[in-house]
DNA sequence: CAGCTTACGTCAGCCTTGTTGACATTCCAA
DNA sequence: TTGGAATGTCAACAAGGCTGACGTAAGCTG
């Protein structure tokens, strides 16, 4: 594959031709962006001391209030003991609440206290405010194609679960 | 600015309403599709026994043959002390070769062998395979705004790193 | 009811990859 | 010749992945 330079791909209306050099600009592009999509967050949280991977259980409990550590799980794609450790410290400074299901008695459903708002909302706000600015500065148009190119990239198992987070916030 | 629930932005001919919701959604989808733009690499670094650092510093190598240590150290913004543990390994693994330089000779000149190369062929076909699919069921349209929202969402001093690396590659 | 499965937590240990600090070497340049 | 820059190396540490094993409580099923 890598001897052939270039792929010929017909979309739309228009021929596109993805020489390798294209392509790895891409790649390099998708690299260069996530340093700097989690540059501002990962400020934040040093000096709490917390970690990316508190950002990311934090995100996604105040995305799914009430979810279940297996649910989070699967959505996080890390083992249970790596979640459990981030979720233990978050628990135990207050910022996440876990309650025992009614319904089943085995499940623990999370959810953000108001400390846990506040930080999510700090983090938030901060990552929002980068993605804002880059949406403005590319125009509407390029957002829905950022949008579009993201999606097709993820696993169909991840796009499954983006999906279904997408259209439970709306 | 968590108050506000919109922004309102003004982009070329029409107006663009961000809500934090839409935001949200960007950030998810840049978090997935992250996930998905490594998943490949990944797999095949693991029964390697190498991991993403090595795949970084091949692939920059590989991009920018004869680059110093020094360098190399800007494009991946870590430590000399984390990037020289994953060089040691490459370079004893015959993978990396690392000259002394002839008008500096302080500075070191680091080379693909063709071991080297073949991996990063290996590891480039991957990631460029799933590149070119995403790229081939977005369309080119989206590909433009693809590209230009995720340099937008870098920090200054990357954006002349990435820019500088794309013009060199042509 | 007994027994299997599920959900969760936890302990122990390992790996990668990041960090800081300290120090040696080499060599260019003032 | 001396200071500073580029590089390498040793040590120590932390975050955050991983596996494997085990325990407990709860739900499900024959």
């Amino acid at each position: 594959m890598s001897d052939g330079r270039t792929a010929q791909v017909y979309s739309g209306e228009s021929l596109l031709f993805l020489t390798d050099e294209q392509l790895r600009q891409g790649i390099e592009a998708m690299f260069f962006a996530y340093r700097g999509f989690t540059a501002d967050p990962d400020r934040i949280l040093l000096d709490k001391g917390y970690g990316r991977a508190h950002h990311r259980a934090v995100h996604f409990i105040n995305r799914a209030p009430g979810t279940t550590v297996n649910n989070l799980l699967a959505i996080l794609g890390v083992t249970k003991q790596s979640l459990n450790r981030v979720l233990r410290t978050l628990i135990e400074d207050g910022l996440v609440e876990s309650r025992v299901g009614t319904l089943d008695k085995r499940e623990r459903h999370l959810f953000l206290t108001e400390a846990g708002q506040e930080l999510e909302a700090q983090l938030s706000d901060a990552q929002r405010a980068r993605m804002r600015a880059a949406y403005r500065e590319a125009g509407p148009e390029a957002v829905a194609g950022f949008r579009q190119v993201l999606e097709a990239m993820m696993d169909a198992d991840m796009r499954r679960t983006f999906a279904k987070l997408r259209d439970n916030g709306q």
